[in-house]
DNA sequence: CTGCATCCGCAAGGATACTG
DNA sequence: CAGTATCCTTGCGGATGCAG
């Protein structure tokens, strides 16, 4: 597994390589106010596959961005929730997503 | 050039794919106040090469973040500037950009 | 259920040289 | 000055199968 660690060039470089990548934003948005179970995770975010669901967890995880809590059980259990330094981010990946929202609409036309 | 138009899971996703790449996010911010030529983007944008910094101002010009202005003189001279569109992501850069600052302080120790 | 191992294609990005 | 043109490398992300 390669998980980048390479200085940044700035703190908006820095920032962006964390919440970057295909899913990062999509995963901290799903957390949000919630706690899910990896399968939970897996079906809402829609398209994803195993590997890169596990991949980008870990490096969420590895950022501290995001938590793994495993429950020792058969069968097995994990559950991820935000850390309080993804919660951060939370406000500003909704006004990206409003942003978002507003530029689809404007250019559905 | 391959500009990424395909369609978009949802907002989040939208909104990252704009913003997203290697170089977009240090580029609209440096554009924040100020209108810069070509020579001064690349001197600005430390380790681009003349390729990707055209080619991410193509599609941050595509995606209407960023509009550019030539000039017909001799020697050339082209100005990029953001759109109001473009402006609009500047606070939410500048906060990701501040969350940013403070994880860097946070894991330098 | 929650992953890991493996193989692979392709597009993003890099290096370098050249042009109007 | 402001880009193009080529060629090349890397690694992200996809597909599939297996494992505790």
């Amino acid at each position: 597994m390669k998980i980048n660690k390479e200085k940044a060039h700035c703190a908006v470089d820095y920032a962006f390589k964390r919440v970057g990548g295909k899913y990062k934003g999509r995963i901290l948005w799903v957390l949000r106010d919630d706690v899910l179970r990896y399968g939970e995770l897996k079906r809402a975010i829609v398209g994803i596959t195993p590997k890169m669901l596990t991949q980008t967890l870990k490096e969420l995880e590895s950022d501290e961005l995001v938590s793994r809590k495993v429950y020792l059980e058969v069968p097995p259990k994990v559950e991820y929730s935000l850390t309080e330094t993804g919660k951060e981010l939370i406000p500003l990946i909704g006004q990206l997503r409003s942003w978002g929202e507003n530029q689809m609409a404007r250019y559905k036309s």
